[in-house]
DNA sequence: TATCATTTTTACCGTTTGGTCAAATCTCTT
DNA sequence: AAGAGATTTGACCAAACGGTAAAAATGATA
């Protein structure tokens, strides 16, 4: 949860960080992280970060000159919890063994980051204006390069043909759908708001729709 | 797109619509629709709203009381649209036909009405304030019946066993991620703005997903 | 064309919002 | 303990916001 984007510029002296400093940016950082999350970023007020994190609006911005900085740091963050579990598939595994594990740390991902996930929506949601740069670039590059393992397993005959990449998408909104839209998942469930006892089965629904076979054979007629 | 929330409480007289009032309540549900969903509630304005409309603010506030009143409004219509898919579910056919046609329909829905969908996701993203009861009865309802049919296939073996509600859940979030994340989508496929022909490939993915066999057998060591 | 209801506009209001500023307080070092 | 720098606070501001009131303009009807 460090901030990248408040870490200087190559010209600037860039001090040393206060122990006080490091405290107030967390804690600012994460009832940012709340309230964004929550509200979206037009519907999120400084007063309400600065109340989050039991400071005063003004000593809120004395640790970010804007709403938007806070934002941006946040969605900075982000981006490596967003990553990190595609960076994992790897070449040398079996395409069960990696779409599965990929499925289950992407799913894991949504339990345990919730707010993050949702803050990521939120962003997609309004057009990417902060990420565009990184949807272009960073993530289409990885996307590209583990579709290729994707797709070389399709010409080995252990994958169906299929545009890899809209097999990434059916990976990311599966398991996003948890945490993004838990709130409708827990509706229709008939769970009480802190419930999260779904992931358990969301984890085996998507292991046979991934990973086996949901409608049998010889009844497609 | 008709609006039903406007219309009247059964106390009061309801008098006909005029063809200006038809005509200017269309405009702003339409330019309404437009902005909230591009910028989500708090982050659309009466004053961009109206302008969309070609109108002056007070002018459009003499068609809806409030920002929330249009906002209700675009919502109840919405339902309809969102529920109707899964309407159409019937326990006669096979599950390959009513599993491989309701997604069709699903992602039909997404490539026609994006902005509702994206209306949708920005409601369920900020915790389904107006729709709460919609989803925990309505939907809840609907969701019950059409998994009970599903269950039945399953108790047949025409299907894998699964929580049918977590199957409905998959398909609602692949198809819905194409209208959703679509700014996602296009950058990571390296498509210009309004390029929208990569729902084909989605309904391949899709249908190889559900109704097919994604990993071949015999290679999940 | 006169009349009345409907529609549109102009001017305005109170509140909320993101953000500033300078003074006051605190913390750390010497 | 004193001084310097870091932190916190309270008072404030301009702009944007949702919304109102009343007059002006338009449309329908007879």
């Amino acid at each position: 949860m460090s901030n990248s984007m408040t870490r200087v510029a190559s010209t600037a002296p860039a001090r040393a960080k206060t122990r006080i400093q490091q405290e107030n940016e967390a804690r600012i950082l994460q009832a940012a992280l709340e309230v964004f999350s929550e509200k979206g970023f037009h519907g999120a007020t400084l007063d309400r970060i600065a109340g989050a994190a039991d400071m005063s609006k003004p000593n809120l911005l004395y640790y970010f000159k804007s709403k938007e900085e806070i934002h941006i740091a946040l969605l900075t963050d982000l981006l490596d919890i967003w990553l990190a579990p595609l960076r994992e598939i790897s070449p040398q595994g079996s395409p069960a063994t990696e779409i599965g594990s990929y499925i289950r740390r992407k799913l894991e991902s949504s339990r345990e980051f919730p707010r993050e996930s949702r803050l990521f929506a939120n962003e997609i949601l309004a057009g990417a204006p902060h990420i565009a740069g990184f949807l272009q670039t960073e993530l289409k590059q990885l996307v590209d390069e583990k579709a290729a393992i994707l797709q070389s397993w399709i010409d080995d005959g252990q994958l169906a043909p299929c545009d890899p990449r809209h097999l990434l998408f059916a990976i990311w909104s599966t398991t996003q759908h948890y945490a993004d839209f838990s709130v409708q998942v827990r509706h229709v469930l008939g769970l009480v708001p802190g419930d999260v006892s779904y992931y358990d089965e969301a984890a085996r629904m998507l292991e046979t729709l991934f990973l086996g076979r949901l409608v049998a054979p010889g009844t497609e007629g």
